[in-house]
DNA sequence: TCACATACCTAATTCTGTTATGTATATTTG
DNA sequence: CAAATATACATAACAGAATTAGGTATGTGA
């Protein structure tokens, strides 16, 4: 229930990327929403984190931002920067192969 | 080449419980060659990482240890509690299913 | 009106891995 | 044989990132 929580180090930067590259264009609220869905709550991304990384990636180069006005409420979009795709691929990659030595470390047998 | 290094953090505890769990015995040194064998370098558990987790293990009373003198050199071996199995293979499960998560998240497509 | 959902933000703290050392013995190599 | 390398433990200063906990503001539903 209050599932990974520490899990989540190092790879927060990471899952943000995948999921711009995947949606084209969130807002920080909804990426905490989505994740929450997708993982039935077990990868509880908190908004504590979440602005935090978006604000980082942006500084990066890695993200662009724009604010649009919704329902009276401000959302944040943040987007990939073309130029990043590559570089954003290969970290992709490179967490993906970690999830996978994970889980021959951590189930042996399988 | 350098390889995952941030990703580790958070899920290092694990990895050496679940090592433990499925080798019964084995030292730091041990542990940080075996993964990186297991994983061709991509995991690179480094000495000033593992020691302090089994520090840490063994005082959170996971894990017990017992010295060892093997060629001249003394070795420190580490193996699981009989008592903290349950527990050890809840906080495996928690993170293979968040491998598991993990790898939806980035490659939705699959 | 009050609570809750939406939507942003930041600061203090904590945790944990990196980097850099240090000690000591055994083995390999020039 | 001396020097370098591998084995094997350990700790300390530092850095980075998430947690926890707070704050602001608007819209909606009871």
């Amino acid at each position: 229930m209050d599932s990974n929580k520490k899990f989540l180090n190092g790879t927060l930067n990471t899952i943000v990327l995948a999921l711009l590259k995947d949606n084209g264009r969130m807002y920080g609220y909804e990426i905490c929403q989505k994740t929450r869905e997708a993982t039935n709550n077990q990868i509880n991304l908190t908004e504590g984190a979440i602005y935090p990384t978006l604000h980082r990636l942006e500084k990066e180069g890695l993200l662009f931002s724009t604010k649009e006005k919704v329902n009276g409420r401000v959302r944040k979009y943040y987007s990939l920067n073309q130029s990043s795709i590559s570089e954003v691929n290969s970290q992709i990659d490179l967490l993906a192969k970690f999830a996978g030595h994970l889980r021959t470390l951590l189930k042996p047998s399988l």
